[in-house]
DNA sequence: CAGAAATGTGCACACGTATTCACATACTAG
DNA sequence: CTAGTATGTGAATACGTGTGCACATTTCTG
């Protein structure tokens, strides 16, 4: 009796989680029989079972997955991922996928990131948990986090950059057959004086984008007129389109690295040129965001299909996770050209 | 010789991480002599440490920190994100935000939902994670998980709805405050034929927003043109507005229940009824988006101001973090009119 | 040089769970 | 009635870590 009281004082003092010990007391089971009354198809008494879920129930009580991921098979169910800045519309669309993804598989979303100011530190930092994989979105992450993610045993499964490696699953847009294919449409409407406005240089899915434009232009036997990269805000296109224009450039035809920019280089043009989109000028965005439909906007642009790309990335996960030793894979996605109406 | 053999495949063929024991092995020390080369502050011979940290390096070993949240303290650093759908762009953002400032506290977010089909049951099962804390953010789930929380002695904070309870912490914004305001500048520009538009009416930020709306145009003397309710998408602004024209009702001023449904209701009076915003109709959104700003729109709303939101929600989990036992805390924050050419 | 203080290190335990093993009981078949 | 089988159940162990405790070694002090 006195005994009890201090145990129990003891455990509000530390104010720490129900155990299934403390359910086993409370029920006058044995310890075992708790963890039973949690496992599917394990041997107990029927009735035992439910008096122990219900006397579980009144307590507050449930196993704690971190003790359990930490023997057996030894899943912890925790995946993390990796994200580029969520500013940026299309990361969070496809962040928001996944997430939903990997809750309905019974794996638990890590995030790290969501902004530019991310630290290479900080990434390797959550590799302190013993993740069922790790998946890098987006974003310029070293490739050091390769190299600790396969001394860890982790599962890395990267997208939205290619890296071709051992044992490591990618899944990626063709960036540069889709500015090939934008370019090529351009030129189909008879534009010849054509520009590129891009994001962030040190992104590899940029530098793609803006080889694949230089390519294409220079196999129609042409010079690009504009090369230009800030970042992939619509307030970066914005202010690129400004310049070029107040430089003297004169474009007929614009591709830019994403939506977003493209917005903001049709918003310069109309309100602060009067600049018509698409008769004076033809642009072409990337990504295919659900805002690029909106009546309002009617962006032409390269669709940078994220559904496929997510059941990919959960496919590949699946695939990994039963068999850890299988060959890396790489899958390219192929862009599709969005007919609307600015170009 | 023989033995270490069989160690090694044994490790091999479970393909577990390296552990501190491995690590004792091969740098000649104890097991405790490798957890205290990982804690600073820890009695131990400095040669040794940068020997086994060497050691560490080399074979790729990190500190469990499963293992470790088991015990002491037991704090395992994880918090449990709930968020609404991510098709928002107000939630994105601000989830954005929260999971920045978690990673520098040293937090890792755990995100569940992010789209309206998410059940009960799977923000229950996350609870299986001995969490720092849980941050409820928006979206619609039932109050059975206050109950949880608090007998699992789960930290909850809430954020996005009002939640009155002993040991919660809560910080909203004034949603209802927010419609008074903007009703108040509909009326200052002469407007008297005012209309809401609004999101799910199960969410209870909608309903405040709603409540307001109607009580302000009732004590200026006047009676709501329209009361309509839909998503909180686009799309959904676009169709409400079109459905009450051809109803024939005759707006003169239009508030909505978020930005991007005003953004919908403007491309449907301009787009597919040649209305002109503001000329003919004054309309006012509700958060405050970064696209709100966007020269092309220049959306006249109320700002739910997301920086003071997410830094409230981070003082209130360091606090409660340190002070498990403090009195629940409410936070009301006040919506500021952005004045900009939609009204 | 003796005793005290400081420094360094290994042993053992606790954290909360799942599961194997051995044992106990009830039931069935011959 | 006995042997064999099916069914339940508790004790014990492993998972990987941090840390209190006791002991060992070195350094300091008078």
């Amino acid at each position: 009796m006195e005994q009890e009281l201090t145990m129990e004082q003891e455990r509000k003092a530390r104010s720490r989680r129900i155990t299934a010990e403390q359910v086993a007391n409370a029920a006058g089971v044995s310890r075992s029989a708790v963890s039973r009354a949690f496992t599917v198809g394990a041997y107990l008494d029927k009735g035992k079972r439910t008096e122990i879920l219900k006397v579980a129930q009144e307590l507050g009580y449930r196993p704690n997955a971190l003790a359990a991921g930490l023997q057996g098979e030894g899943r912890s169910n925790l995946v993390a991922i990796v994200t580029g800045s969520l500013a940026n519309h299309y990361d969070g669309d496809v962040l928001s996928l996944l997430v939903r993804g990997l809750n309905v598989m019974g794996k638990w979303p890590v995030i790290v990131g969501g902004s530019e100011d991310m630290s290479e530190a900080e990434v390797l930092n959550v590799l302190a948990y013993p993740l069922d994989a790790l998946i890098l979105r987006g974003g310029s992450v070293d490739e050091s986090v390769m190299i600790h993610c396969s001394k860890l045993n982790v599962p890395l499964i990267v997208s939205g950059r290619v890296m071709r490696s051992e044992g490591v699953d990618c899944v990626c847009c063709d960036n540069r057959r889709g500015a090939e294919i934008a370019v090529s449409e351009l030129l189909k409407k008879g534009r010849t004086r054509l520009g590129y406005i891009g994001g962030s240089e040190h992104l590899s899915s940029d530098q793609e984008r803006k080889a694949g434009f230089e390519f294409a232009v220079r196999r129609a036997g042409l010079l690009p007129e504009a090369i230009v990269q800030a970042d992939y805000s619509h307030e970066g296109g914005y202010r690129l389109l400004s310049e070029l224009i107040q430089s003297g450039c004169e474009l007929d035809g614009l591709f830019c690295a994403n939506d977003a920019m493209a917005l903001g280089a049709i918003a310069a043009a109309r309100c602060e040129f009067g600049i018509s989109v698409p008769a004076d000028l033809s642009v072409i965005g990337f990504d295919d965001l659900a805002m690029a439909a909106w009546p309002e906007f009617g962006l032409s642009t390269m669709r940078n299909d994220m559904e496929k790309t997510v059941s990919h990335i959960l496919r590949m996960l699946g695939e990994r996770l039963s068999a850890p030793e299988k060959q890396g894979e790489m899958v390219l996605i192929e862009p599709e050209f969005i007919f609307r109406n600015t170009h």
